[in-house]
DNA sequence: CCTTTCGCATACCATCGGTATGTGAAGTAA
DNA sequence: TTACTTCACATACCGATGGTATGCGAAAGG
């Protein structure tokens, strides 16, 4: 039927799919595992032979979901040319990824508290806020940004979108969404020297 | 040995204590109930004569949380005179007293993931952050902050000041702090028409 | 006093995450 | 081929947890 190695990583993506896409209409606590492995089609066993437990099996899921937003603000980011363009189409592109109600429940509700605030910290880090951080720094050595602590500001700023993401996909229509955009440009702007 | 309402009133204030401490120090996830009642000298009947579960008993705990807190930003704005002064005054003190681990795990991490953000965001705006609003309101009216939607600016804001709150909290010392709220009053600053 | 109410304790249950062990097929060397 | 090993997963089971149904004794009320 197949080797061992392709069985091994279609029972991995299946058990992550079908974990990911219950824990995004349900929530983490509300998903059991009988009804994520009847998903999957496997049993617990097959499981925990992937993945140390539940959580482990989250935090799988969230880093999976972290490193496509990332990849969807690097795209935006890349289709500028000045690094202040950059900056702002990433925050816009992040702001508009974020809204979908299926990412955010994980990677904003859920992550934090199912990880702990700083475990989720270092795997947002890692996919995502770097780049906010990473461009900040670079402009204010190029000195587009007035020169200051960074590490603060990056957290200001993506603690604010995050915040913003999550009200707009709650209660927010279309013009909402392009009264925040345009809120966040002038917050932005103000950083310019 | 005492009226009836009396013991009451105090089974409930003790079962509140507890559990808020139990839950500021663990996690929601992470304490049983079993080690609530067992702290609070009652039984799970007890638990559940006053409450109507688990999460119930944590939103009372939370809606305590936030009080407090909320008191703090008021008592801090009102000590200033200018409608201005009292808006940034009132960031300030948000951002110091969430600052405080055994607050901010019980209000910023558990609190949306337990209750769900909308009715995490409905405690937060009705405690807390609908005095933001009505202060940033109150400042385009007056005509000192430049005339623009007030919904997704107050969203942003305590977004940012939640977010800084956690990162302080995990990793930052007094420096981080003085960054912080310098970068914090600049964003606001920003705003002035 | 007698009855009702109520604050809480006791006993019990279903479900959950987690673990220990069994099993059969894929891989490996003779 | 054969004999042996490894591995991916299934089965069976366990302790703990949130939740409920019921019992009880003291305070409240007539």
């Amino acid at each position: 039927m197949s080797t061992r190695a392709e069985q091994r990583e279609r029972t991995r993506t299946t058990l992550l799919r079908e974990s990911r896409r219950l824990f995004a209409g349900q929530g983490y606590a509300a998903v059991g595992l009988a009804e994520i492995v009847a998903a999957a089609g496997v049993t617990k066993g097959a499981l925990y032979h992937h993945f140390a437990g539940k959580a482990e099996l989250f935090r799988a899921v969230l880093d999976q979901v972290q490193q496509e937003v990332a990849e969807r603000v690097v795209a935006a980011a890349d289709a500028e040319k000045e690094p202040w363009d950059q900056l702002v189409a990433g925050c816009q592109a992040f702001l508009t990824a974020s809204t979908d109600p299926l990412l955010q429940r994980i990677m904003l509700v859920d992550g934090p508290a199912v990880l702990g605030w700083t475990q989720w910290r270092q795997l947002d880090t890692d996919n995502s806020a770097r780049h906010l951080r990473e461009a900040l720094t670079g402009l204010v050595e190029l000195g587009v940004i007035t020169r200051q602590p960074v590490e603060p500001l990056t957290h200001l700023l993506s603690g604010a979108m995050n915040e913003a993401a999550l009200w707009l996909a709650a209660a927010g229509g279309p013009r909402d969404l392009a009264d925040t955009q345009a809120a966040l440009a002038r917050l932005l702007d103000s950083l310019r020297a």
